[in-house]
DNA sequence: TTATGTGCAAAACATTTGCAGGAGT
DNA sequence: ACTCCTGCAAATGTTTTGCACATAA
């Protein structure tokens, strides 16, 4: 882990990453709580904000400001897009080609000094379209 | 205004449409319901959050999933991209063209059911790269 | 040793909701 | 009249923060 100066290597540091390098599926920070209070089960949850956006700003992971009200974050750091289901809320990955060109102008046409972009798809996924019987019952 | 039957033409939610209308910042609930207490003095901040709900789900108004902590609407409803300001967070209309087709890979290519996409970009606007000495002052 | 980090609990925000009274149709 | 809607206030959910103690360097 590349860390800036001053930034010490701790425990809770360590695990954090782990646990959300383990996983594809975008946790939000109560669930990146929950994965790592498995190991750490007097970890605080400020800590786990506190390291997440420390780690985003650092580059180290990704914090996905997607729609539905709670901040989403990834260990993949390369460009790529995202789709996320109006239903269930769930994040995934889209592997469309990152257009990187449309930044170029995107700075020719605003005012706007530009860094980047975000593509978020929006859609129902598969386990929403076709609940289980389970399911059903439990939505009516 | 295009209602759905039994959804009643209040007074509030005449002025909180006209009061969207006039803008074209893309305000959060909290300044829509400013503005419109103008106008409306005893108006409460739950009204105004319920028609704008309302009115996003009626497709009379756009709700804005982007990035920072608040949601923000918009009375232009045709699909077109944004922009956000890392700084200051205002949000502002980009005008590139909209890639319909995108959806269409979108479909192909993942499990979901594909409603639509949106584009946010983000950089620093220009009041934010040319602060002046006031601001500056309240910076440091 | 000492600055940085942690756990805990409280605070700060943004948004939603229950309910009694008010108003559109 | 009969619903639906509003204002108000309290509740909820997410994220941030203050502080005393712990710990990496």
């Amino acid at each position: 882990m590349q860390l800036p100066p001053q930034m010490r290597l701790t425990t809770q540091r360590q695990i954090i990453l782990e646990e959300l390098e383990k996983v594809t599926s975008h946790p939000t920070a109560n669930e990146v709580y929950d994965m790592v209070r498995k190991r750490l089960p007097r970890i605080g949850l400020g800590t786990v904000y506190r390291n997440l956006e420390l780690m985003a700003e650092t580059g180290i992971i990704l914090k996905l400001e997607v729609g539905g009200t709670q901040k989403r974050f990834d260990a993949t750091i390369a460009p790529h897009y995202h789709i996320r289901c109006v239903s269930c809320g769930k994040v995934d990955d889209i592997d469309i080609p990152v257009m990187a060109e449309i930044d170029k102008t995107a700075a020719e046409i605003s005012q706007y000094q530009v860094l980047g972009h975000h593509i978020e798809f929006s859609g129902v996924c598969w386990s929403c379209s076709n609940p289980t019987e389970e399911e059903e019952t439990l939505v009516n």
